[in-house]
RNA sequence: GCCUCUGUAGCUCAGUAGGUAGAGCAGCGGACUGAAAAUCCGCGUGUCGUUGGUUCGAUUCCGACCGGAGGCA
């Protein structure tokens, strides 16, 4: 029987009803794999699942974080671990679900993340660059980690200024870290599910109705008094979508009219790259959903791989 | 009814002094190792309204028709 789970796939494809319907039938406790639903008070704008939904199965990782802390994968993989180590012990099933590869991938590799101090040095790097250009940084780079600067394109700053953070915080490469994470074997071995629509103009359909809901659910006064509680406008809470657009239309930088059209196009283009990333990983098993199927014809479909799985 | 303008990619439009066409946005594909709902890279997907004519050759010139906008009545 298998005591690990996880439920990918791009945002609004139906993640958070399959995973408590197999929650439901499998014993299971849900740990979400959200960047943004980790925070409290962004409830309607990260679709974090309400408590009639959860239909009473234990939720994990849901609103552990201040909107203005700035949180990551190293402290998502501090806290989920013990969470899913826990509920492995107590013998019930892990579902691991969410729309954050880079998250989940963590999580189930057992990424050791090098400690990152906060010493000023990707300030430094930061003003490194926008004052003398991001050449000035890719030189130095060059200096201690050639492959990196060959490999992340120059107009990659976040991740050259990434690559060469950790050569001065850890005197370790990026990339020989990288290769030695590697090493390590998983630390879990879960069954793997993606969602997918048959058509991508039917996920882009809900995703459109989904903020229209969001709004009618009253996003914008949460923003506001996530704005009035002093969260900077600024901080990485604030990047979410469905957040940064409505903080423009509030501040008057645009309509709301206008901000909803950018809301569902983001959307749609962060639910390709959630498609790109989930589908370089050759263990998941794709649950692809028919025009007007619902959960119920999802959930045989994960029956029918997690029957092959016990095999 | 007459006159003028207009019809080119999913949208907004450019262009070809006649040699089957290109921008932006949308869309599609990819990368990703402590910001990841972030960040970055790549790719034009086309009966040039329809139909005749002129021409070696028409999206381009001419005619008719169809659709759209405006004007005169």
């Amino acid at each position: 029987m298998q005591n690990i789970i996880c439920i990918a796939g791009p945002t609004a494809s139906g993640k958070t009803a399959l995973s408590i319907a197999l929650a439901k039938e499998l014993d299971g406790e849900i740990v979400s794999c959200d960047s943004m639903q980790v925070y409290k008070r962004m409830d309607i704008g990260t679709a974090k699942p309400s408590a009639e939904e959860m239909e009473n199965i234990p939720h994990h990782m849901l609103s552990v974080a201040e909107p203005w802390e700035d949180f990551s994968v190293g402290k998502y993989c501090d806290m989920a671990t013990p969470i899913v180590d826990d509920i492995l012990a107590r013998g019930k099933t892990a579902i691991i679900v969410g729309g954050t590869g880079l998250y989940m991938d963590a999580l189930i590799r057992g990424n050791a993340f090098a400690p990152c101090p906060s010493t000023g040095c990707r300030e430094r790097l930061e003003k490194l660059a926008s004052e003398e250009g991001i050449e000035a940084v890719i030189e130095q780079l060059r200096a201690v980690d050639p492959e990196s600067a060959q490999r992340l394109h120059p107009s990659d700053q976040k991740r050259i200024i990434r690559a060469m953070e950790v050569y001065l915080e850890t005197g370790k490469t990026i990339t020989q870290h990288n290769l030695e994470t590697q090493q390590i074997p998983p630390r879990y071995n879960p069954v793997w599910f993606a969602l997918e629509d048959a058509e991508r103009a039917t996920l882009y359909e809900r995703i459109d109705r989904r903020v229209e809901v969001m709004l009618q659910q009253g996003l914008l006064e949460e923003i506001k008094s996530l704005l009035a509680e002093g969260v900077p406008e600024k901080c990485t809470a604030m990047q979410a979508i469905g957040y940064k657009e409505f903080v423009d239309a509030l501040a008057g930088r645009s309509s709301i009219e206008t901000a909803t059209e950018l809301v569902q196009q983001a959307s749609r283009k962060y639910a390709k790259r959630q498609l790109t990333w989930f589908r370089r990983n050759p263990a998941i098993h794709w649950l692809r959903r028919e025009y007007g199927e619902g959960t119920s014809e999802i959930l045989s479909k994960a029956r029918q791989v997690l029957a092959e799985c016990d095999k």
